[in-house]
DNA sequence: TTTAGTATTCAAAAATTTCAGAAATTAAAT
DNA sequence: ATTTAATTTCTGAAATTTTTGAATACTAAA
């Protein structure tokens, strides 16, 4: 109900950063509190702690659910809906970047696909379409990137994380790995 | 000085996206103008094509400077000043990268050290520092990884984007490669 | 110096976003 | 059905951000 001076700070940062993050302050208040609170809270202890509106906790809800950044809980004889976070932090941190790839990237890349397919006209046109291309390819490369981070198991994102500067040696050894096998991609 | 109607679309595209990617419409449309353009331009070019004020011009070039992704370029015997890209599309990617990385994730990791140095004093503060504890993990490797990156020559991104799905069959060796030579991390 | 061509600053206006609180809605319990 | 408990939607006010345009500053040449 009432945050320690350290937690309210925390939820506090979390506000303030959260325009940065996609989000407007009170959404980040409220991740931000939900995230650190052990036991899953009501939309009206939520308004409370934070001193917002009932209706503000509503609507802030409603978007979190939309980022699949929190989920519902129930308790049994109780028909109030409890509110705590949907997975763990990497499972989190892992919304927030599928959703804002689909925010931030997919649209753009739907906008350069199609342009990209037009023919153009002129000299001007031509060189815009190169540069449209390239943004394109960068583009396309970092969401095929960030699928194939999600198809590996949490064991192989551990150590692909862990890698750290090794990865230069890795990179180093890459052919002779590759294509001993015979399969070519 | 006015742009064809396909390219003109992908600016106003890139205006709408602006706040998504970290600054305003204009500064957005200003952008994207300045990478598709091929020759560099004047302000006052900028302020007619996308009909804005010169004012707002000249805090957008500010902007756009402060995240290094305009330079300015000059012609003999003209004072006025002419701005461009400041380097390739994988540049100013980068720029935007480390630029948001420096606004996004390092104050909450700066913020999340302190608080998880301090001792907590209950329970409430015991799981909130475990929960903060994993936040700052994950925001560290996120940093260093991105700096990994940086790190290596663009034939070895190139290598590494170009990996694709074989991340995983190279993960599988990544023991045998980095035990051989013993340096263990 | 002065002047003319620039670029920048900044206060005020416009546009947009956020928010509280009232009203409407939904759903369970009686 | 009615009451009660809870959630959601909506409206306008407040706060914030963006934009303009006139005033100011800068700078190179005359």
């Amino acid at each position: 109900m009432s945050l320690s001076e350290k937690n309210l700070a925390f939820v506090m940062h979390c506000g303030e950063m959260g325009s940065r993050w996609g989000f407007n302050r009170t959404i980040g208040q409220m991740c931000g509190l939900l995230t650190i609170t052990k036991e899953p809270m009501t939309a009206n202890e939520i308004a409370d702690t934070l001193s917002i509106s009932r209706g503000n906790v509503s609507m802030g809800i409603k978007e979190l659910q939309s980022w699949r950044l929190i989920k519902v809980h129930h308790i049994p004889g109780d028909r109030k809906e409890y509110y705590g976070p949907a997975g763990s932090i990497w499972d989190m941190a892992n919304r927030v970047f599928e959703e804002r790839k689909k925010r931030e990237i997919d649209p753009t890349l739907s906008l350069l696909r199609d342009n990209i397919l037009e023919e153009a006209h002129n000299d001007d046109e031509r060189f815009a379409q190169q540069q449209m291309q390239e943004i394109h390819d960068l583009l396309e490369t970092v969401t095929k990137w960030s699928a194939e981070l999600q198809r590996l198991s949490p064991e192989q994102l551990q150590s692909l994380m862990k890698l750290g500067s090794g990865i230069g040696k890795v990179l180093d050894f890459k052919d002779k790995i590759l294509k001993k096998p015979g399969k070519g991609e």
